[in-house]
Formats: C-alpha cells, sequence, structure tokens
DNA sequence: CTTAGGG
DNA sequence: CCCTAAG
C-alpha cells in the first residue's frame, strides 16, 4: 500500500481550513482562509486504486501546510504554537464535510502524477522547514513547548515509496526531539482515532481494502474521535492542568489548551497499550459533567480490543510504539490492566498517578544507557555536527535522548524514560565510575605494607578515578605496579586533589600503623583481588570479612541490648574495635543471621551437618537466641511466625514489647 | 550520616 | 558484601 498526496480544489474544503484555522490560536493570517486550494490525502493501494484517506491523514497534511505557512510564527513565540495542529474544532466539522463530498467520489481517484511528485517535493521541503524549527527550539531550551509537528501518513508504506523515507525521518526526529513519552503523534493520534484498528497499518481492515463502503471508514473514526475530544475539549485550563498532572505526575504551566490538550492525549495514549480505552476513560472523569454515558457506551466495546491490538507485529510503521513497549516497566504494564479491567475507579488511577515514582537507580541508568551509550553518541554527534540531513537514525532504539547539557564540564545526556507513566527525565551517564572510593582503603594499604601493595593500590585507584572500568583484570595492573613502581607518582598527577590529600594520608598512615595488631588478628589479610576463591570452590568478595563467632555473638548481644536497627549504636558500642565492620555489615549480618535462625532451626533435617562443614556453623544457641530476640521485637517473617512462634512466644513478645514501649 | 532494602 | 534511596 503506497501513500500518496493527491490535489483537489474544493469549495467545501475551505470550510474546513476555516475550521482549523478557527482553532488554531492567532496564528492564521486571513488571507490563508480564502486559500482556494485545499489538498487531500488518498492512499494508493497496491492494485493502484485509490483510497480515500482517513481524518488523520487530512488532518496531517493540513497541519503541515499550515505549519509551513505560519512557521516564523512558531519560531518566534513558542508558547502558543502548538496550536498549529488542531485537535478541536476541526473534527466535527471533517467529519460532516467528508461525508457531504463522499470519499468515493471518482474525481477524488484521479492523481496527476506530476502533480504527486510536486506534492512530495513540497512535503519533504516543509520537513527540512519544520526540523529546523524544532532545532529551534530546542536551542532555545525551551523543552515544555512542543513543536509543532507534522505528521506523514504512517501507515504501511511500500519499500518503494519515496514517502517511506520521509516518515522514517520523522519517526527518528520527532523521537528525539521532543521531550514528549514517545510515540509520534502520529501514532498516537491514529490510535485515539481509529478506535483501536491500528492492525489497519499492516493488515489493513476489510473496509479499508474494498474501499467500498467508503462510510464505515470515515464515520467510525470521526465518532470516537469527536466523543473523546469533546471530552477534553470540555475542559478549562485549569481542569487540563489537574489532568496533565495526573498523567503526567508533573506540573505545567502552560496555558495552551491546544498544548495541553495533545499532551494529555498523547501521554494517556502512550502511557498504555490500551490506548483507546484509558483515554476515554480518562475522558470520561472529567467530563463526567456532561456526556459520561456518551463516551462510556461508545467506547466500552472498545475496552477489549487494546490487547489484541498489541499483538499485531506492526512493520515498519509502528516501530516507535513497539520499542515504547520494550521499555515499558511491566509494573506499568500490570497497573494498566489491572485499571481497565475496572473502567470506572478512577480515584485509583489518580492516587497512582499522583503516587510518588520511585527514583530509577543509578545501576538502572547506567545499566540502560550503557548499552545505548555508544549508540546514542554516534547519534548525538550526529545531531550536533549535521544541522542538515541527519542519517536516519535506527529507530530500534528505544530511548529517546532527549538533550544534552553539560554540567560542570561533564556532558550530561537526559533521555525521557517512561517510568511510572510520568515521563520524568532521567540523567542518561555514559559509563562512570560505579563504586565510590575504597572506604577501607587505609586498611587495605596497611595490610599491604609493600611497596608493591601499595603501589598497586595506588595505581588502582588512580585508575578507577580516571574512569577506568574497575573490574578489568586487577592482576594485570598490580603487575604492571610492580614492574614500574615510579609510574605511580605520575598517576598520583591526574588524581583530585581531595584524593590526592587522601592518599598522602594513607602513605602517611602506613609509617605509624597504630592497630595493625587488631586488624591483622582477623584472616583474610589480602584485599587485592577482587575474589578470593574459597576453598569449596566460591568466590568471596573483596572486602569480605568472615563474621567470627565471638563477633555474631557480639553482634547478637548487641541487638539484644539496643534493638535492632540501632546499627550505628551496637557499631559504636559493640564493635568499637572492629573498625572493619560498618553499621551496614551488621545490619547485613544480622539479616543473615534472621534467615537462617528461622530458616533450619526448627527441622534441622541433616543440613546442619552439611553446613558445619562449611565456614561458619553458627552454632544453634546462637540462632535460637537471634530467633528469640527476633520474636521480641517483632521481626519475624510473617508466614513463620505463625508456624512456629505462635504459641509460645507470642505473650512474650507482648510483655515485653509493652515493657519496651 | 544513618537506616532500610535490593542485588 | 555492595550499592543506593530516603530521611
Amino acid at each position: 500500500m503506497e501513500t500518496e498526496v493527491g490535489v483537489e480544489g474544493n469549495d467545501e474544503a475551505k470550510h474546513k481550513e476555516c475550521g482549523i484555522r478557527k482553532s488554531s490560536s492567532s496564528l492564521s493570517s486571513p488571507k490563508q482562509i480564502s486559500d482556494p486550494v485545499v489538498y487531500k490525502l488518498v492512499r494508493v493501494e497496491g492494485d493502484g486504486r485509490l483510497v480515500p484517506a482517513t481524518d488523520d491523514e487530512l488532518m496531517e497534511v493540513e497541519s503541515l501546510l499550515i505549519d509551513d505557512r505560519c512557521g516564523k510564527h512558531v519560531v518566534a513565540d513558542p508558547g502558543q504554537t502548538v496550536g498549529c495542529i488542531s485537535n478541536e474544532g476541526s473534527s466535527s466539522g471533517m467529519a460532516q464535510l467528508k461525508r457531504l463530498e463522499g470519499w468515493s467520489q471518482p474525481e477524488n481517484k484521479k492523481v496527476d502524477p506530476d502533480k504527486l511528485n510536486g506534492r512530495l517535493e513540497y512535503i519533504e521541503e516543509m520537513l527540512q522547514k519544520v526540523k529546523e524549527e524544532e532545532r529551534l527550539y530546542i536551542a532555545c531550551g525551551s523543552p515544555d513547548c512542543s513543536s509543532a509537528y507534522v505528521i506523514v501518513d504512517s501507515q504501511c508504506s511500500d519499500p518503494h515509496d519515496k514517502l517511506l523515507h520521509i516518515d522514517e525521518k520523522l519517526q527518528c526526529e520527532i523521537p528525539l526531539q521532543e521531550p514528549v513519552p514517545l510515540l509520534a503523534p502520529s501514532l498516537s493520534e491514529s490510535h485515539l482515532n481509529q478506535s483501536g484498528s491500528v492492525g489497519e497499518c499492516s493488515h489493513p481492515p476489510d473496509e479499508l481494502v474494498a474501499g467500498g463502503s467508503p462510510s464505515s471508514i470515515t464515520t467510525k473514526p470521526d465518532f470516537s474521535r469527536l466523543k473523546g475530544e469533546i471530552c477534553l475539549d470540555n475542559l478549562s485550563i485549569k481542569e487540563l492542568h489537574e489532568t496533565f498532572k495526573a498523567t503526567f505526575g508533573r506540573e505545567t504551566t502552560v496555558k495552551d489548551k491546544q498544548w495541553l490538550k495533545r499532551r494529555i492525549s498523547m501521554g494517556l495514549t502512550n502511557s498504555c497499550d490500551v490506548s483507546t480505552t484509558s483515554f476515554i476513560i480518562k475522558g470520561n472523569k472529567f467530563v463526567k459533567k456532561g456526556n459520561e454515558e456518551g463516551c462510556n457506551g461508545i467506547y466500552g466495546s472498545f475496552a477489549k480490543d487494546p490487547p489484541i491490538v498489541n499483538q499485531k507485529g506492526l512493520p515498519t510503521c509502528h516501530v516507535g510504539q513497539l520499542d515504547y513497549h520494550k521499555v515499558v516497566p511491566e509494573r506499568r504494564l500490570e497497573n494498566h490492566n489491572l485499571d481497565d479491567n475496572s473502567g470506572s475507579d478512577d480515584h485509583q488511577k489518580e492516587q497512582r498517578a499522583a503516587k510518588r515514582v520511585r527514583k530509577p537507580t543509578k545501576r538502572y541508568i547506567e545499566e540502560l544507557s550503557e548499552v545505548e551509550s555508544k549508540e546514542s553518541n554516534e547519534r548525538l554527534l550526529n545531531l550536533a555536527k549535521n544541522s542538515g540531513h541527519d542519517g536516519l537514525i535506527s529507530p530500534k532504539s528505544h530511548v529517546r535522548l532527549v538533550r544534552h547539557v553539560s554540567s560542570g564540564g561533564r556532558t550530561v545526556i537526559t533521555r525521557l524514560d517512561s517510568l511510572g507513566g510520568s515521563g520524568i527525565q532521567v540523567p542518561c551517564v555514559s559509563r562512570v565510575r560505579r563504586s565510590r572510593p575504597r572506604k577501607n582503603f587505609m586498611a587495605l594499604l596497611k595490610f599491604n605494607p609493600s611497596s608493591m601493595g601499595m603501589a598497586a593500590a595506588l595505581v588502582e585507584k588512580a585508575l578507577d578515578d580516571h574512569g577506568f572500568p574497575p573490574d578489568d583484570g586487577n592482576e594485570n595492573r598490580v603487575l604492571k605496579a610492580s614492574s614500574t613502581p615510579e609510574h605511580v607518582h605520575h598517576q598520583f598527577v591526574g588524581v583530585p586533589e581531595k584524593d590526592k590529600q587522601f592518599s598522602v594520608m594513607s602513605v602517611v598512615g602506613l609509617g605509624n600503623n597504630t592497630d595493625l595488631k587488631c586488624m591483622n588478628s582477623n584472616e583474610d589479610s589480602d584485599d587485592n583481588v577482587v575474589t578470593v576463591p574459597t576453598s569449596k570452590g566460591g568466590i568471596r568478595r573483596k572486602h569480605h570479612r568472615a563474621w567470627t563467632l565471638s563477633e555474631v555473638m557480639k553482634l547478637v548481644e548487641g541487638v539484644s541490648r539496643y534493638g535492632a536497627g540501632r546499627w550505628s549504636e551496637i557499631k559504636r558500642l559493640a564493635f568499637a574495635s572492629y573498625s572493619y565492620r560498618t553499621s551496614v555489615d551488621l545490619k547485613d549480618k544480622w539479616r543473615n543471621l534472621l534467615k537462617a535462625s528461622f530458616a533450619q532451626t526448627p527441622p534441622d533435617t541433616g543440613m546442619n551437618s552439611r553446613k558445619n562443614t562449611g565456614a561458619m556453623p553458627i552454632p544453634t544457641p546462637i540462632l535460637l537466641k537471634v530467633r528469640e530476640l527476633a520474636e521480641m521485637q517483632a521481626q519475624v517473617p510473617p508466614n513463620l511466625s505463625l508456624t512456629k512462634v505462635a504459641g509460645s512466644a507470642r505473650k512474650i513478645v507482648h510483655e515485653k514489647q509493652t515493657g519496651f514501649l
């Protein structure tokens, strides 16, 4: 199926333009209204037949034309620009007009090839302009004003189709530059308007292919869109703001109704598979004032479609969408599924929307960005350098690099992630040192008073601070350092001031190591290696220091005295001499003890014997005490508390607790 | 910095 | 044990 552009002069079409202009905020100039020519989209089927375009296609081209005309305005006044594309007003008008016109009229299907080519060129031209505009937007740092975008029909494209290229460009660019949750507008729009019949893209529905029932083409989408838009249209700016906040989880100051509506609808569409459903439901909520039932009745039937829609592996045109789904955290999908089952509980939805999303951990960010960092960097370079034709950017990437700002000399790439549907921007770090400088660095040095050991440590540190991957063969570094110890000082030069001091201090500390004895009392004094293979073939982590029995006992006692959770206290008072045990260590150990005590105490299914051969037996008396303490402090795992603990300890727990509190 | 929890 | 988010 190909996408072509037909040209048609038509009186009624003028109305269409008028309708659109009317709603496009102050962007229109009077002369445009009298423009006698209107372009209409037609799709060329494989067999050469022409099939009328849908609303979206029309709107797309129209907006495109308008964009072209008001481009200057757009650039000059970003805040208002969005109005160039109009969702309101035009829809109903268009619907009516289309029915009047009759889509199957023969003249609509005649296309002059020359004109076609001309149109294509025209479109490409305009695309260029739009691209520039978008750049300007980004350049002037107005992230919130989405640019007027142009949508080229994203229906199935024949690979030879010229338009395909345009399409692809758009797919790549809009995602890249517009700080909106994924999905090119065309997609969202078509989702909204096609009432879930997205499958049309790859497998055109019968009515479309047949072309014999034009009414079905026009009426159905119109219908749905009509309703959907009415829903949003009824909202005041304030309500729109609320909706926006509920949708994206953040405030907006934009006053532009058009913009808000578009954003909201896009957000809703993007935020879940079930675009239609959620959008409508969402709309409902706010429309409750008036056309509640209207929306409900119409969209209720679509509520079950979405999953199917999702399944259709849509090829070219919906890459963006598919990618989006790839990224969406599963949690979110679940949530939405839940929602959609109960179409009425708007309350829940709002609550969830308002629920604070946990910031993605650095590790998460890193791991994501690590995958694409190379790609992304290349792309960024391309974007930055090529103001002209960027090469086709692989639509595969599911992360949108929104822009990069330099902060403190470092380049930070932000990308838009779909976390929690809030569309928040998370920093996208390109592989940065992962762990903070080792805390027990001094201790390490003390353990390795030999010059080589120290050199190795210093070198490692230096390398680390220079952003070298921390884990690439520590042994190599050691060898290098030992073979050329004099380079250590050179490495030092690059070390940040603070660290330099630290290192120097370490060196000094080396001279008068005070309580080396205490530390040496424990085994495991070689911390040079990343992992230490244990006798049983397992590997122990770098800084692991096996817990001795006395330590465990101290820990247990500490917990009994100060209570679990006061780790810093316990550490300060009971572990004063064990500088290498941090409060976190205590907590972890306690966690393990708890687990152990509740796991293996009761049955004793011979596991104990096997464990005894291991590193740390943890005598059962201690475990028992641990369990007792845990019970006292109501730290009992819920499932176990009922089985084992229930009878005997319950009362005690209660008494003790009341006594404590 | 400490605590709580995930990895 | 390590790491990190939150307070």
